[in-house]
RNA sequence: UCCCCAGUAGCUCAGUUGGUUAGAGCACCUGACUGUUAAUCAGGGUGUCGGUGGUUCGAGUCCACCCUGGGGAGCCA
């Protein structure tokens, strides 16, 4: 039912987060009513635009006695428009409020199923599209959001080219993780993994690129470092090597965050992020190679053979040691991809990195300088056991004009989880696919 | 895929050794209150105890299997 305003709403329109600038001004708000509180005569209607919160005072005589009553009524998350005089009030939680003059219902809301008390994650899930409008999981998307132009500005200025990768593949990339597996015209095909391998054709066309997509893996991982569809960035440079990708994987992170330190201040304090850990993320960042790794952490115990991947508790140590994302590099041929250059110095380890975030939230970055040699590559697919007739293409660049070349793949939602301080990465989508989870 | 925990009102949970009619807070509804801050105060109980089968005189409670959710491992970004 709509209630017809007693006055006229104002023309001017403005946003919450902007309301300071409109003191003493008579404004529109357009939004959705995110709680109630009233004390006789007066209601307190706290008013949500999606930029921001502004408490709103009504009092009893200045509408319409039916739409007072309405919106005493009202149900938390209708939708509504009031308008009034902007006043500066200590009282009030964002320090401004609105004297309302008055106001429209546009949409009175059933009742909501997400209230101030507490909720069980599961249940939080299941109505995903409506905890988007709780204050932390908004201010998650704003940061992520500002996290995805940074990236885009930190690239773009540098004179990379975005290059957009295709979705379905004929192969897998890396031959390992589980695919996703579809009907295309009768033949099977895959929805990618990784954009990586186009990257590299991309590089040798246009010198320095980066793919930035969607990426689905099918593995059956159920931690809260897992989601089976995600978002990934990927530079591919041409002529860098392991030191170059390296000292870009640094650079551009500490970008990361110091774009976010500088643009969302209330988005960090909305949930309530220590911002002295993320002050702390500065070049230069410890490096280590694989093999200081697994020595370091023999010393404290944790005995790991050489030749084996560290586990999340190992790297959750490691990061552990330093207030700074930690670089390790060189890591065994036997369990990294085929595509990686080895290290001259000692054939059984390639010129790989991985990053590790500060803060126990894992690797965030995992790169490589890339093999330019047909022949190691032919060997290496076959050894892997790969469908060949489906890497031609990828071999031909190492037939026309090979050269030094490397790249790394970062994993938004690890690094919005880590900048955000959020335990799960599932809060760090706006609607996460994982193990046996794809509504709403 | 493996290991651990949980499933009782719309939500979060309690429910003793198996024993009569199933309990609380919040949400919600009604009323009071001219400055509330998750407002407060008074009144109101809304239920296929996840499902199926079993044990028993009797099952929310015990057993088996299944389903769903949560945490962790492996694997990865």
């Amino acid at each position: 039912m709509t209630v017809e305003p007693t006055t006229t709403l104002s023309s001017t329109i403005a946003r919450v987060r902007d309301l300071a600038e409109h003191v003493a001004s008579n404004v529109r708000v357009q939004g959705w009513l995110s709680n109630c509180r009233s004390s006789g005569k007066l209601l307190f209607l706290q008013v949500r635009d999606g930029s921001g919160i502004v408490q709103c005072v009504v009092r009893k005589g200045t509408l319409d006695d039916d739409l007072f009553e309405a919106l005493k009524r009202l149900p938390n998350e209708s939708s509504l428009e009031v308008s009034g005089t902007v006043k500066a009030d200590e009282r009030s939680p964002g320090g401004v409020e609105m004297s309302v003059d008055a106001a429209r219902i546009v949409g009175e809301a059933a009742e909501y199923p997400i209230t101030n008390k507490e909720h069980s994650t599961g249940f939080l899930m299941q109505h995903r599209h409506l905890w988007l409008r709780s204050s932390k999981q908004a201010a998650t998307l704003r940061i992520r959001a500002r996290i995805i132009k940074s990236i885009r500005d930190y690239f773009d200025s540098r004179g990379y080219v975005c290059l957009d990768a295709p979705m379905f593949t004929p192969a897998a990339c890396e031959g390992t993780s589980t695919l996703f597996e579809v009907d295309y015209f009768g033949e099977p095909a895959y929805l990618t993994q990784s954009g990586q391998l186009y990257g590299e054709a991309g590089a040798m066309a246009l010198g320095k690129v980066y793919v930035f997509g969607p990426a689905f893996r099918a593995e059956k991982s159920k931690t809260r470092r897992h989601l089976t569809e995600f978002w990934m960035v990927e530079p591919e440079i041409a002529y860098a090597e392991l030191d170059d990708v390296m000292d870009i994987a640094e650079e551009y992170i500490a970008t990361i965050v110091s774009d976010v330190l500088a643009d969302c201040r209330p988005e960090l304090e909305a949930l309530e992020r220590d911002v002295s850990k993320l002050e702390a993320v500065v070049p230069p960042f410890p490096r280590m190679t694989y093999t200081e790794a697994i020595e370091k952490l023999g010393a404290a115990g944790r005995e790991v053979p050489w030749g084996e991947d560290f586990g999340a508790p190992d790297e959750d140590y490691l990061s552990s040691t330093s207030d700074k994302p930690i670089l390790i590099h060189r890591y065994p041929a036997s369990f990294k991809a085929f595509y990686m250059k080895r290290d001259p110095s000692d054939e059984r380890l390639t010129l790989s990195l991985d990053m590790i975030a500060p803060e126990g939230y894992g690797e965030i970055i995992g790169g490589s300088e890339r093999s330019a040699d047909l022949e190691f590559l032919e060997k290496q697919i076959a050894e892997h056991d790969l469908p060949r007739a489906d890497f031609e293409w990828y071999l031909d660049l190492r037939r026309y004009g090979t050269v030094p070349h490397g790249g790394f793949g970062m994993g938004l939602e690890r690094v919005v989880a880590w900048i955000c301080g959020t335990q799960h990465i599932r809060e760090c989508i706006p609607f996460p696919r994982m193990l046996n989870k794809i509504y709403p």
